[in-house]
RNA sequence: AUUCAGGGUCUGGUGGUCGCCGAAAUUGCCCGCCACUAAAACUUUGGCGGGCGAAAAUUUUGCCAUAGGCAAAAUUUUCGGAGGAAAGUCCGGACUUCGCAGAGCAUCAUGCCAGCUAACGGCUGGGCGCAUUUUGGAAAGAUGCGACGGAAAGUGCAACAGAAAGUAUGUACAGGUAAUGCUGUAGUGAAAUCAGGCAAACCCCAUGAGAAGCAAGGGCAAAUAAUCGAGCACUUUCUUGAGAUUACUCAAGAAGGAAGACUUGCUCGGUCGAAGUCUCGGUUCGUUUUACUAGCUAGGACGAGCUGAAAGUGCUCGAGGGUAGCCCGCUGGAGCGCCGCAGCGAUGCGUCGCCAAGAUGAAUGAUCACCUUACACAAGAUCCGGCUUAUAGACCCUGUUUUCCA
RNA sequence: CGCGGGGUAGAGCAGCCCGGUAGCUUGCCAGGCUCAUAACCUGGAGGUCGCAGGUUCAAAUCCUGCCCCCGCAA
C-alpha cells in the first residue's frame, strides 16, 4: 500500500526556491504546479494565509497529500510544488481532487517528459 | 405544556481497510564512543547513543475438500494523539534576557464598599441608580445592565438661538414692596442662581506598574571568507644596547589619571574608558648651571622634536566570534477527577486516585457500512488565569410571581 | 507566533492631541478663451469620515468591541 514518508516531501526553503527558480509553470482554476525534474518524485505544498483561516488550510493541504499518496505514478519524476490560490478554500475534497487530476493532465500535455 | 429569560454539561458513536506524528518494547545488521590491556594495533565481551530492517506470529485471497494442508500477497508489535472557543491578542501572571546601590520626576493603567486570587481591567457578596417582568399606575420580589472617587483645590469648554451661558438680569403680563429682577409665568436653549453641566477635557486624590518578549534565551557546531596568535622560510626597512668590526650575530620593548561613551523616557547617582596629551626611559638640538683635565669635555635642570620598531608573501597548526545544521527551552502543571470539611458565595484545606498532544513547510486524515440525514463555529505552536468575539444541535436545572388602585 | 502603523470625495493626503464649520492637490462636469486641442480663467457636483455600541446638549475627533489593509523581527 501507497506510503508518504517525510523524504518525500520538500521541506526546506533552498529546495522550494531551487523549484521556483524553474520557469515551467501549469495554472488551472485554483491551483498552479510547478515542477524541476529529478530521479525522486517529491512534493511540496504552498498554502498562505489568504486562502483562508487555518482549519481550511489544513484541509487543502490534507486532501492534496492525500492525492499524492494514492497517485503517486502520475506525478512528473522530480521536485513537484502545489500552491492553492485564493479561491481553493471554497472547493470540497472531491472538487480539490478533480482539478489537481485536471492540473496534471494539463502539465502533461504541455510538457511531455 | 408552550414561549421567553438565566445557568450548567456535551461537541458525534461503533466496526472494517489504508495513511500521518510521538513514546515504549522484541529482534537482526551496520556505524560511533566508553570499559577490560604497561603501550600501540586487532579481536572478543559488556554498556551507551544513532541509523536501516522484520524472523516468528497474524490477516486476507485462491485451490484441495476437511477438526486441516498448500500457494500467493500484505503487515514488526503495543499505547497515545486539538478546542469550547485552540480565534481576537484585549488584560493579568509564570518563565527568560537586558538593566539594576538606590532615589525622584515623567508616563500609563485602575476607580461605590468588602472579599477571593499568583495576579488582574477577572470573579463573588452587599449598597446605590436605571430597565424589564405583555392594559395603565404603585409597592414588594425576581432578572438584567451600570468606566457608580472628586465639580465646596484650580484651569478650561458650551456652536446656533437668546437680553443674558456663570463676575449673569432685559422685555411683556401678573403678584409684591418704602424702593429695587424682589417673586412667578411666558419666551431662547441641552442647560438660565442651583454652592448648575462636562473629569470616556486638563486635572486632584488613592492604588499599582523597570523594559522587552520562546523568532525570549541557552548548548554542540561543518564548509568558506575575513580577523587574531604561534612556528618555519624568504624579502624590505629600522631604534637602542652588547659582541664582532667591510659582510654579520644576539637581546630588548611598559604603567597610570582625565575628555567622552553607556546608564531602559529624563535627572541625580552609578559603570566602562579611545585618539591625543602629560609623567617615565632612550636619543637629537637649544638654554642654563656645577665640576676641573678648561674642552665641539663630563654630570644635572628646563624646553622642543623624534622614538619606545614594523611591513609584505607563502606554508602549517591553533583560537575566539559566528552561519548552515542539530539539540535544549517543550510540557507533571497556580494540573485533572471523586469525596469530605469551612464559607451566603467566589474560593480554600484535606484524603484517595490519575498522567492526558508536543509538531517545526508543521501530525488527527481518506474511504465503506450502520446509528433518523451526523450537519455549526472552527484546529495546538512556551505554559497558565480571565475577558471579548463566532457558533448548528442535544440534554439537565431554575424562574416566568404576589398584592393594592383605576 | 509575537510586535507595530493605518482606514476621510474617483486617487493621494490634511483635519483627530485641544469635541460644534469636513478642507487641500489632482481628477470629473458645465461655461469662457482658441480655427481646434492643451494650458489658463469662472462656476459646480461628488463624503454611511471602515462597522457597531457608549460618554456628551453635540463625536471624523473621546472610550470600548469587531472588520479590513500594510509593515517589522530568527
Amino acid at each position: 500500500m501507497p506510503k508518504f514518508s517525510k523524504e518525500e516531501r520538500i521541506l526546506k526553503k533552498k529546495e522550494f526556491d531551487a523549484v521556483f527558480k524553474v520557469r515551467k509553470s501549469v495554472h488551472f482554476k485554483n491551483f498552479f504546479l510547478k515542477c524541476k525534474e529529478g530521479e525522486k518524485t517529491k512534493i511540496g505544498l504552498t498554502v498562505s494565509a489568504k486562502v483562508g483561516k487555518a482549519h481550511v488550510r489544513n484541509r487543502i493541504k490534507r486532501a492534496l497529500r492525500e492525492y499524492f499518496r494514492l497517485n503517486k505514478d502520475k506525478f512528473p519524476s522530480g521536485s513537484a510544488v502545489i500552491v492553492a490560490k485564493t479561491g481553493a478554500g471554497e472547493l470540497s475534497n472531491s472538487e480539490i481532487r478533480e482539478e489537481i487530476g485536471a492540473l496534471i493532465k494539463i502539465w502533461q500535455r504541455r510538457y511531455p517528459f
